[in-house]
RNA sequence: GCGGCUGUGGCGGAACUGGUAGACGCGCUCGGCUCAAAACCGAGUUCUUUCAACAGAGUGUGGGUUCGAUUCCCUCCAGCCGCACCA
């Protein structure tokens, strides 16, 4: 009746329809038990699965069965990232329609999830492009709206003028659109933006709050936030030198020490005072359309010379009236930071002194190591040193001079807020941002309508709540270029809802990443049909324990999230702060590269290895002929060194590939995918199933007397050692504990005495289908069911360890003679430091090993080792 | 350029807050079973000393702290990742 083999197509497919019907997995909102949400990032609909999704979800499914099994009300829902691009160039391509594309996708790619076995709630499914899920999107953005936290402004994008369509930075390559080929060209257009700098020092401070995330992750963000201190600083402009009605020029600096060390004042392309200078100088204006082009490549702009042009204007110094500076234009002024516009001290800046050494301005040391004297300073000083940027002690500075830089730049600020230029403080203590508004406009289809409707006579006007959702219209093309909203032919067109009068919608959809910052709190009640969240559900589950995905989500999505959950808190959606308590970035999966004698790439199916002793060889299946085995590296279309889960699922099973892919690496780490090694799960699989029968087929025996037996210490280690290593999310060492106990039944099982001790080795069966069940559940109900368990292993408790069946009354302490290993000794394992001392000195053995030489000092850690100092 | 991470057998990796380096898996070698193969079972597998050892060396390099260092500190080397004129 029980096969020798277990066959994982008939029993895989059974159990996931008995979960299914039980609804084992769907979980009730008001669970009174401990919640623990788990959530893996969801998917983009492009097609099929690859099986880096089949590591993540692997992943996030261990924790949830986990989790459930030690108690908890456990939330492992899924959804689909469905809006985006791919989805209209699919339709451009094929003809159809993006929703016609997308949800066949979602059909494709539901099918292959449920084949892994993923515990997952799928009764709270849900499709960002689902008008009952962006219609509450919508209706948050207008309340974003009216809580001030939404603006429209001009701002610069990559235009592409053959797709006539905004490009994000990532898919303009070489200053070329990523898909038309085309020169993308820099334009000004008015844009929706959501204002997530006014967070800036909130979302940089609360990192701290978040000691379950990558320390890798927080860095970056900390960087991209970019916070820094310093001071703005007021110039009065030389009269007659400056364009009328310009009679000051405001900078930022975070060196306010280095005053003394100015040498020219710079200011962007596009600041108002280089306009305004452009308009008399033909020579400046060209220099200004000069710097404008550059913009558009990054590639230019990362390997730009520095240039500048002097616009003739003089600025005074703030520490000394009669002391004047040049203002340029520089071409490497960001308009977007700070005020447009600096103070240069080519001594104590790099890029200060790249340009004061193109335009031949002086150099002038106000900064010097401690070491120095400021005579020494002043001799060793050339214009061909290279700037000094590290603290040091201030010298040739007037009232600075001997203070160290922190000391400089607090006695210059004080200064400077205590005078005052035209009425004002001539300074202010400022702190900066890097990070800039979130530009949420795309001229695109397939996205989220944004509910604005534009009136003559009114302006914006919100579209009314009770007209949500701006649903899509279904009958577009995409046989043109541009966005087909734009162009249709009565969509945009509707009643003001303000005075009546013809209006025109809003055309732009939202960036996408907007669907994604709030489909976590969607889930914790997705069936709310009147409002986005459900407040006593979203803040009784969020923020979500465990989340895990890519680290190319450390920035964007993570920290749009994080800015979004408080958005949402302050217009009443939630009452959190933070999204995602716990995060975890898991490696990819990564796969050897074939060539053949043609230099063509060749996919894995298509050769097959041969190996001799430590030599791999590889060969084309078809043809025979030798194959290049190249290097490692991501999977890609391109390189044909894809497999496909589909395949594998098919060949070997889910709980085969779920094995492999936590196997062997760190979580964290990318893992190589290799034949060799999922053969090896498939033998476990195999291996564990025999074991299984085996014990299963052992004569009912009652419990054994006397010694605790090997197997039963080894499963109680394993408990111990498979829980604490989920928790800690190290999978590939909880499934070296799993092997080291099927090790230790196998031994048992082999021994001639295995019929005495039947009860115990059953015992040890049941904990390791315990242990093996969230990484591998078809095949833990399949043994559960053989070994006479009650129920489904999916509502089975986690064992319980017993510590005292763990211990060991005697150890092995290794015996060190001046640090190196010379032997071994054997003590009870109560024995304390001077018990052990006691028994060492009194060691026939390690007597032996000292010949003759006098103990000086005996080193015992109990319980570790012993070390003898002679 | 700035910031960060990583470096351990043939390979992936393990080693808790400094305490027996190489767990576990893959691969390989030998043996058993078999007419044979696969599967399975057993033994071995860091390097060196022609065998072996309770021999020596050994965690990228060189140094330091310590009774004791893969682990802590400093130097250098290599690889990977992030940011990139942010004043």
């Amino acid at each position: 009746m029980r096969s020798s083999r277990y066959n994982f197509r008939e029993a895989e497919t059974r159990w996931q329809k008995i979960w299914d019907e039980g609804k084992v997995f769907e979980t009730k909102t008001d669970d009174p038990r401990p919640k623990y949400y788990v959530l893996e990032m969801f998917p983009y609909p492009s097609g099929r699965i690859h099986i880096g999704h089949v590591r993540n979800y692997a992943m996030g499914d261990v924790i949830a069965r986990y989790r459930r099994a030690k108690g908890h009300a456990v939330l492992h829902p899924m959804g689909w990232d469905a809006f985006g691009m791919p989805a209209e160039n699919a339709a451009m391509e094929k003809k159809s329609h993006p929703a016609t594309w997308t949800y066949a996708n979602i059909a494709t790619m539901k099918a292959q999830l449920k084949s892994m076995g993923l515990s997952l709630d799928w009764s709270r499914e849900i499709a960002t492009c689902d008008p009952d899920y962006y219609k509450h999107q919508q209706r948050m953005f207008l309340d974003f709206l009216k809580a001030g936290l939404v603006t429209r402004k001009t701002s610069k994008v990559n235009w592409d003028p053959v797709d006539h369509t905004v490009l994000a930075n990532e898919q303009v390559i070489d200053g070329r659109g990523w898909r038309s080929g085309a020169l993308v060209q820099q334009r000004e257009l008015t844009q929706w933006f959501l204002k997530i700098s006014d967070y800036s020092e909130e979302l940089l401070a609360a990192l701290d709050d978040l000691p379950r995330w990558p320390e890798k992750v927080r860095l970056m963000q900390a960087n991209w936030i970019g916070r820094s201190e310093g001071l703005m600083l007021r110039w009065a402009l030389v009269e007659n030198t400056a364009p009328a009605g310009f009679s000051e020029l405001e900078i930022y600096t975070t060196r306010p020490d280095t005053l003394y060390g100015a040498s020219f004042m710079a200011v962007a392309a596009d600041h108002p005072l280089a306009k305004a200078a452009g308009e008399k100088d033909p020579k400046l204006a060209a220099f200004l359309e000069e710097c404008r082009r550059m913009g558009t490549s990054q590639a230019t702009l990362e390997t730009a010379e520095k240039k500048g042009y002097d616009t003739g204007i003089r600025a005074r110094h703030p520490l000394d009236p009669s002391w004047e500076l040049p203002v340029y234009v520089a071409n490497f002024i960001l308009m977007e930071y700070g005020t447009g516009a600096i103070f240069g001290c080519p001594a104590h800046d790099q890029r200060d002194i790249d340009f004061a050494r193109a335009c031949n301005l002086p150099i002038k040391p106000v900064v010097r190591p401690a070491s120095q004297s400021d005579a020494e300073a002043n001799a060793a000083f050339s214009p061909d040193t290279p700037p000094f940027l590290d603290d040091g002690i201030l010298f040739n500075s007037g009232f600075m001079n001997g203070m160290d830089v922190d000391a400089a730049k607090e006695a210059a600020i004080k200064r400077f807020e205590g005078e005052s230029l035209g009425g004002r403080p001539t300074g202010q203590r400022k702190v900066n941002f890097r990070l800039r508004d979130w530009g949420i406009s795309r001229q695109r289809y397939w996205g989220c309508p944004i509910p604005i409707i534009h009136c003559d006579d009114c302006g914006i006007v919100p579209v009314p709540n009770q007209d949500l959702p701006v649903k899509l219209p279904e009958d577009v093309t995409f046989d043109v270029p541009g966005n087909p909203l734009d162009r249709h032919p009565t969509w945009k067109h509707v009643a003001c809802p303000c005075c009546g009068k013809p209006a025109r919608r809003e055309t732009d959809t939202m960036d996408t990443f907007v669907d994604s910052s709030w489909y976590f709190a969607r889930f914790t009640d997705p069936s709310n049909s009147q409002a986005p969240t459900t407040l006593s559900a979203v803040n009784k589950w969020l923020p979500v324990d465990q989340y895990i995905g890519g680290i190319e989500h450390a920035i964007l999505h993570l920290l749009y999230s994080r800015f979004f959950t408080r958005a949402m808190t302050m217009t009443g959606h939630a009452d959190i702060k933070e999204p995602f308590a716990g995060l975890f970035t898991q490696g990819m999966v990564v796969h050897e590269t074939y060539k053949n004698v043609d230099g063509q790439w060749v996919a894995p199916a298509e050769i097959r290895i041969e190996s001799s002793g430590d030599a791999r060889k590889a060969f084309e299946i078809a043809s025979g002929r030798p194959v290049t085995i190249g290097s490692i590296e991501k999977m890609s279309k391109s390189k044909k060194n894809v497999v496909d889960p589909d395949d594998i699922i098919e060949s070997y099973g889910a709980d085969t590939a779920r094995w492999f892919v936590l196997s062997d690496s760190p979580p964290e780490r990318d893992v190589i995918w290799s034949e060799e090694g999922v053969q090896g799960a498939a033998r476990f699989v195999q291996k564990v199933w025999r074991i299984i029968g085996e014990a299963s087929a052992l004569p009912a025996a009652g419990s054994t007397a006397g010694d605790v037996h090997p197997v039963t210490k080894a499963a109680h280690r394993a408990i111990l050692g498979v829980g604490e290593d989920i928790e800690r999310i190290r999978f590939n060492r909880c499934i070296a504990h799993i092997h080291e106990l099927a090790n230790e039944i196998s031994t048992a099982l082999a021994s001639p005495d295995k019929a005495a001790h039947a009860g115990v080795i059953r015992e040890a069966c049941r904990i390791m289908v315990l242990l093996f069940a969230p990484m591998m559940p078809h095949l833990a109900e399949e043994c559960w069911r053989d070994l006479g368990g009650e129920g489904l292993v999916a509502n089975t408790d986690w064992p319980e360890a017993d510590a005292a069946l763990v211990a060991e009354s005697e150890l092995v302490l290794p015996v060190q003679i001046n640090g190196k290993k010379r032997g071994e000794i054997s003590v009870p394992a109560d024995a304390d430091a001077a018990a052990t001392e006691a028994l060492v000195r009194v060691n026939p053995m390690i007597e032996a090993l000292l010949e003759g030489r006098a103990i000086r000092k005996v080193i015992v850690v109990p319980g570790r080792i012993v070390n003898i100092v002679v």
